[in-house]
DNA sequence: GCTATAGTTCACCATATGGTTAACTATGCG
DNA sequence: CGCATAGTTAACCATATGGTGAACTATAGC
């Protein structure tokens, strides 16, 4: 039921071992951002931050729209969602319980006014 | 609060983005398992598993422990759970509510008899 | 039309990754 | 001892990855 073989977790776990492209999408979970202000903050050339967005966009994990000049991205969560499904047939083996989960959900019911 | 910065997330998603590892840790998911043993599924030679279960090692999601002339190889998970804790920072991405973490959670509270 | 800004593409480079074969060490056992 | 089994190490190879600078296209605006 989980299984999830190769194609898709690999390009989306490559994704994700990059700090430079987590930075990125952690840019973009507080909203939609130019390609050039995504670019900003990270101190290398802007081919480079467009290669990253590259390896972004073929793992799906975003989606650009261009108006006008400018290229807009937002986050696409579906892959990480794939990530979280594989990754919790482990759970029993980080804790005997599920704790930690159990209030992280107890946690986030009570705040949903951000968004 | 849950910001992981890039030194350890690095290695353990560069780890998992190779199907041949992700499958390791699939047959460790059933218990124990002797470096040949892992092996014998995988169709590549005996040094290229090697690679991996180092690979493995260093992300510390594997511990080896000598016994007589093999090496038994148990699942060491805590890492994964740091990566499920980043990846959580996007549920509401790809999920207005949570309802499939809920549902999975109540699948396993009445689940608990394996292991 | 000219120029500045936004993004893209190309050629190049160093290093990492994933595999191979061959040769080696270490333990079990008849 | 002698040999088989378990694992390790080394040298090598092809390709992928992550970066660079230079040159290009496309839109905005005076």
């Amino acid at each position: 039921m989980v299984n999830y073989a190769p194609p898709e977790l690999d390009r989306t776990f490559s994704a994700l071992s990059d700090p430079t492209r987590r930075r990125i999408l952690t840019q973009l979970l507080q909203g939609k951002r130019s390609i050039s202000e995504l670019a900003k903050p990270h101190r290398m050339s802007l081919p480079a931050v467009m290669k990253h967005l590259d390896v972004l966009s073929d793992a799906g994990l975003i989606a650009r729209k261009k108006t006008g000049r400018t290229v807009v991205c937002t986050l696409q969560a579906k892959p990480l969602q794939n990530t979280v499904d594989w990754l919790l047939q482990y759970r029993r083996f980080w804790e005997e319980r599920f704790d930690r989960l159990d209030a992280y959900l107890a946690h986030v019911q009570q705040g949903e006014s951000d968004s």
